[in-house]
This record gives C-alpha cells, sequence and structure tokens, in this order.
RNA sequence: UGCUCGGUAGCUCAAUUGGCAGAGCGGGUGGCUGUUAACCACUAGGUCGUGGGUUCGAGUCCCACCCGAGCAGCCA
C-alpha cells in the first residue's frame, strides 16, 4: 500500500515502505512519523502490543531510515496527518550511520542547495516535483487534444539560432558547436512537414543572469504550426495555460496546500486572457510613472506593473521589430511592429510566454541575417523552407520552471528544477 | 557585471566601547502512555570564510581575496 491510499484501508492490516522524517515519545508509547512518495502519516507504538526490543529500537530509529512498517490503519483525528498505523512490525532496510543533515526548521537556500540531492525529500520540494510532474503530462495531454506531433529538436546546434544571447560552446570532435537555446528554427521544418508539431526539452543560455526568474538550463516547450496568426497565437497560449492550472487545481490541490500555496489567485485567472498591444502598454506605464521610451523592451519592474492590471494573465502584442528576433514577421500595417507576443504571468511572476509570426520572405530574412551579423551560410536550410512550399506559420515557447514557479507560488526558479543550474552553481 | 547586505557549532543566529566563544534547534543519554516544530534533565559539539595588517590583546578595526544572498543590468 501507499501512503496516500490510506483512507481505502481504515480498519485493514497494511503494509508500507516508508523512511523516518520525525519521531516524539512518552516513554511508553513513540509516534514516528513517515513519508512515502505519495505521502505522509504516523505509525503509533504501543508498549505491550509489540515485543519489547522492536519497541526499544523504534525509540531509536535515526531520521531518514528506510523500513517496512505492517500495522492496523486507522482514522486518528490527533494524528497530523488524518490516519496513523498501530504498528505491529517493521523491517528495517538501511540506517543512516551519520546524522541528516537537513533540519525540520527552516534553512537558508545557500545550504539547501548544496543539499539539494536530499533537500527534494522535504515535503515542500516533493510538493513542487509532483506538480512540475503534472503540469508536464498536462502540456502533452493538451498537444495530443489540439492534434500537434511531438517531434523534437537538436540540443547541438552549429550556431546561433537567434544570434541575440550566449551561448553555451561545446567541443564536437575538434569543432565548435553550441547548446541549444531554442528548437524554433528547426520547429519550423517540423512544421512544414507535419502541419502541428511542438518540441518540450531543455535550452541552454550563458547568460550572466542573477534574478530569481533565470537559469542557466531549462525547459521549453514550442508549438509550432502552419497558417498560425496571431490572434491563434495567443487564443492557444491562453488556451494552454488554462489547461495546464485547471489540471493543476484539480488534482494536486493536496500539494498546494503543502506549500501553502493562496489558491484564490489562481481560480481568479479567466479566459479570454486581456490582450494589449505593446503601444498600449507603454502609454499605460507612463501613467504610472515609468520613464519608459516607445522601442524599449521591459526590465522586470515593467512587466511585473502590468501583471497587476489583470487577475489572468496578460498577453502584449506587436513589440517594436528591432527588439525582437530576426525571423519574426513585421505587421502589415506597421513595419515598425513585429508580430510577436509576450504573456506575461500574474503576481508579478514575469514572461511565461514568447512567440509570434515567422517572416516568410526570403529577401528580407536574408537582409536580417546581414543586419544580425549572423552567419548566412549556417542558414541556407532555413531559407529553403521559404524556397519549398513555404506556408505561413508561427508559434510560441513556454517556459516550463516559470511556469511552475508561478503555480506553485515559489520565490524563485530555482525551486522548480530538481537540480537547477545557475549561473554561480553547478553542483550537486 | 554593478549596487547593497552577509559568512561564528550540523542548522538558524547572538556576542555592547577591541577584553574568558554563547543560545535555540538538531545529535547522544535518561525521564514521561496521545505526541503535533512535544516537554523536562544531563551531555558532546568551534580553523569565528581565507590571507595579511594595526594592537598588550581582534569574532569585533583596516586592506586584499574567496563564497553566498537580494536587487538591477543582461535576457524569444
Amino acid at each position: 500500500m501507499r501512503i496516500s491510499d490510506i483512507s481505502k484501508h481504515e480498519g485493514d492490516k497494511v503494509s508500507i515502505f516508508c523512511w523516518l522524517i520525525g519521531k516524539r515519545s512518552s516513554g511508553q508509547i513513540h509516534f514516528l512519523q513517515v513519508r512515502d512518495g505519495s505521502g505522509y502519516c504516523q505509525l503509533t507504538v504501543v508498549k505491550g502490543e509489540v515485543d519489547d526490543v522492536l519497541f526499544e529500537k523504534c525509540g531509536h530509529l535515526a531520521i531518514e531510515t528506510a523500513f517496512r512498517a505492517q500495522g492496523l490503519a486507522v482514522r486518528q483525528e490527533k494524528a497530523k496527518f488524518g490516519y496513523e498505523i498501530l504498528l505491529k512490525n517493521i523491517e528495517i532496510i538501511s540506517e543512516p550511520d551519520k546524522e541528516y543533515p537537513i533540519p525540520r526548521k527552516p534553512s537558508g537556500p545557500d545550504f539547501l542547495l548544496s543539499m539539494r540531492h536530499l533537500w527534494l525529500r522535504s515535503p515542500k520540494q516533493s510538493a513542487v516535483m509532483r506538480i512540475r510532474s503534472k503540469i508536464i503530462e498536462s502540456i502533452r495531454e493538451f498537444f495530443k487534444k489540439e492534434g500537434f506531433y511531438c517531434v523534437d529538436t537538436p540540443i547541438f546546434t552549429p550556431s546561433a539560432c537567434e544570434g541575440t544571447t550566449t551561448l553555451f560552446k561545446v567541443d564536437y570532435f575538434d569543432e565548435n558547436v553550441f547548446l541549444s537555446q531554442s528548437g524554433q528554427l528547426y520547429n519550423e521544418a517540423n512544421a512544414l512537414a507535419l502541419e502541428k508539431v511542438y518540441c518540450f526539452g531543455p535550452v541552454f543560455r550563458a547568460e550572466k543572469s542573477k534574478t530569481r526568474r533565470h537559469l542557466t538550463e531549462f525547459w521549453q516547450v514550442e508549438p509550432e504550426w502552419i497558417f498560425a496568426d496571431i490572434d491563434s497565437i495567443m487564443e492557444t497560449s491562453q488556451n494552454l495555460i488554462m489547461h495546464v492550472l485547471s489540471a493543476v487545481l484539480e488534482e494536486n490541490r493536496n500539494d498546494l496546500d503543502i506549500l501553502e500555496r493562496d489558491i484564490k489567485p489562481l481560480e481568479a485567472v479567466k479566459t479570454p486572457f486581456p490582450r494589449m498591444s505593446y503601444n498600449k502598454s507603454v502609454e499605460l506605464l507612463k501613467e504610472k510613472g515609468f520613464e519608459i521610451e516607445w522601442g524599449s523592451d521591459y526590465g522586470s519592474p515593467e512587466e511585473t506593473e502590468i501583471s497587476k492590471n489583470s487577475d489572468s494573465p496578460i498577453c502584449i502584442h506587436r513589440f517594436p521589430a528591432h527588439i525582437k528576433a530576426f525571423y519574426m514577421k513585421s505587421d502589415p500595417v506597421d513595419p515598425k511592429l513585429s508580430l510577436g507576443v509576450d504573456v506575461i504571468a500574474p503576481e508579478g511572476y514575469g514572461e511565461i510566454v514568447g512567440g509570434g509570426v515567422r517572416e516568410e520572405g526570403i529577401e528580407i530574412l536574408e537582409q536580417r541575417i546581414k543586419e544580425h551579423n549572423l552567419p548566412k551560410e549556417d542558414f541556407q536550410w532555413y531559407l529553403d523552407l521559404r524556397r519549398y512550399g513555404s506556408v505561413p506559420h508561427g508559434g510560441f515557447g513556454l517556459g516550463l520552471e516559470r511556469t511552475v514557479a508561478w503555480i506553485c507560488g515559489l520565490q524563485h526558479v530555482r525551486e522548480s528544477a530538481a537540480f537547477p543550474r545557475m549561473m554561480d552553481r553547478i553542483k550537486p
């Protein structure tokens, strides 16, 4: 039996596998708090009800002892987790030979991150991982339902996808290659083969960003489909986010409780998400007293301010072309603007989606590749997509860790990955 | 990369004007028959980030460096 199923076994003799997370004793009675991968419960050991040697042993178990326990499952209001097992016998699998280093009381981030391999066992951290797992599952479910194929893109790439950001250089049989920062360009090739595709994998950024929203390695899901216009891109990203959020609210209530996540702001999220042009957002920021000029990109204080205007994520569309990537299509109504969209999460969690319509004109792309100083020979295959059977298309990317951080209410994205990679932290 | 703050026991932190290295939690031992981050008693536990300097004397003051955190910049 797993602990999460204990309510179905009330009154039964049960056997569980578990780890010890805490213990208390009143001399003739011991209370053992235990966990398994599914949840938590208490084992009660009463002197006289078990062998004296076993009773003594239970009083001296070390934190993180792994063992099997047999006993009677009962409902118990006085037990912290609502149920307890009246212990009859245990079978120890392994006992720690040193004191478990992670205290139950709060510790600092430096210590906990250096102990990440053990920190993951604590209630909040495992709750985040269960929610992350649910989010990944519901993302794949959403795209399956929408008729997308999962076609993953390479991580070793010969040159910059965008040319804008710093990439990690890797020695590849004496040749320099880079870790991908986006599946974008390959995704376009896949979309022109299969119509609706998505890739979902890790991407890498070598920027020296030291903030609560940045990791150097993170996961991104990137759908790309033909005949995508800017409205359908906003629509699809909205529907994806809503699908994911509903799944977590429905199936991970207990984990959100463990995290003490206030779920009211999550329940307040409603479709349709508000849509605001970049031009409008600049006016709004100016009204609020921000010193922002038309044509500049946002910093995080600006994103946070914009997110205050709605309970739901906000879609900002039609950015100045010069701050967006070379492949972004210009707005035919105003060529200074590009048909790009960012989705900004509520509660100051920042940009979780970025996407847009892709430029089709081969001359425009050649011109932009030149302007961005990109090696044009590396992009011939990409231009082939416009030479043969070109079709309007577009898509977006959603950052997994930021989405997890938002839904879980985390202070920092580092807790949304099992082993986060940051500028100054690569171990364990 | 810049600004700000910090580094003392396994963890979280205190140490007044420069004057004996401390507490709580955790660990160990003992006590307690319903504990809830239990409680009570006893106990073990220290390269005060590293190196230099000032001083009779430095955890404390000065210099350099290392490490971390927060914020900003950078950033589909």
